[in-house]
DNA sequence: ATAGACTTTTAGCCGACACTAAAAAATAAT
DNA sequence: ATTATTTTTTAGTGTCGGCTAAAAGTCTAT
């Protein structure tokens, strides 16, 4: 079994995720955006990941992930998904302090680690942050979500993820009682501005604009 | 702060505990053969650990390491018993199968990570192979230790560690009985061959040749 | 259809860390 | 004390993954 490098399985990993978001070919500069390197860098790279054939890369067209290329990214994703609920769980880390760490983690090579890991966890299907964890054979086992704001008045359901999850609109969420497994009860769309007002656990209620409400994710 | 690189995390590690072990200054050859590198890949490490003042280097007259040196091979050694206690405790592997995964967990760089280890799995003194943790501050605390055939006859202990932690021979250990944390008490100890009978946790007798006994160490 | 803007690639450089081959220093043996 | 042996260091190479500067290709607007 061919090996990739640390920063080929990050790059991998990068465009899979980005190739998954907008379902066409990836180009330079987004990747270099993602990894925060340099365009020149990430050319290179899809040199690399070109001959060892996880991608297919025509010069100066973008890139498209391969079967084997999806493979490798949903291994390192399961990787990181089960370290975050760890970090999460287990060593109560909160949701927007475990990217880092689980960025770390997520390079040990170690198969018999994630088996283990995933069992002492209890084979989690989803991520602090909602998103699903693929099985060993790369997976995916996905739910219907909805923004809140697509949901009707009175529909219920519980938080299961956010679209953005920049460090700031996590630390807003955990500051008006929103959190991931809350389950909430939309009580009113408000007509002139999309404005929501949600009930969160049956005992708190609260207001969110529109742009919030489109941010998160709920299970219905 | 002052950054070292995975790698001059090892190779300090490596010259700490040799260094331990004898109480000498470390030979470039004892470091190669321990990080299975070869020498002249050492001498070029330690003129650049030299130039971080974490060891003293004189060139033909191996090295000491300094106090700065001590304080992050015990960070780092800090940090590779923490996690072999999360592989056995937690993941239950087998006390010969944790050292590759744990040298890779071992570099993984969060000063909090270490923090809600530490905590989650209770502030342990001990490794698994028995050997002691240091804490936040690299201070060790030891217990008298004595290898099984220095005990008298009847005298009773803990074995918390063995000198060879090849995996054959914690595989034999496994096998006939003796872990570490099992409480022992000597029974016998035959005069021609210094061979010796001992208990295992009140309930199994088990024979033992004096090589064998001398590699075990038992906190009396 | 061509100029300009933007994107992407190439070329060349650098640091980290391994290696081999050969030189230099220290140590052991006669 | 000189030679032989062993240890250690230097010199030069290669790979990996980043970088900058400049060239090349693609796209857009007139």
């Amino acid at each position: 079994m061919m090996q990739l490098t640390h920063a080929e399985e990050n790059y991998l990993k990068a465009i899979y995720q980005l190739s998954e978001a907008g379902k066409k070919g990836v180009s330079t500069n987004d990747i270099s955006a993602e990894m925060k390197t340099k365009p020149a860098s990430v050319s290179d790279m899809l040199r690399k990941l070109g001959e060892k054939e996880v991608i297919e890369y025509r010069k100066y067209y973008g890139v498209h992930i391969t079967e084997e290329g999806k493979k490798f990214a949903l291994r390192t994703i399961r990787k990181q998904r089960l370290w975050e609920v760890f970090l999460v769980e287990k060593l109560r880390f909160a949701w927007d302090e475990v990217a880092e760490v689980a960025d770390e983690l997520e390079h040990v090579q170690s198969t018999i680690l994630i088996q283990r890991l995933d069992e002492y966890l209890g084979f989690p299907k989803f991520d602090p942050h909602g998103d699903p964890i693929p099985d060993e054979y790369g997976d995916v086992r996905s739910r219907p979500r909805l923004p809140i704001n697509e949901i009707d008045i009175n529909g219920t359901g519980q938080i299961v993820a956010v679209k953005d999850s920049s460090a700031a609109f996590l630390r807003y969420l955990d500051k008006v009682g929103a959190y991931i497994g809350a389950r909430i009860k939309v009580l009113e769309k408000v007509e002139f501005d999309g404005s929501i007002e949600i009930l969160v656990d049956n005992k708190k209620t609260i207001f969110m604009s529109k742009d919030v409400a489109a941010n998160i994710l709920v299970m219905v």
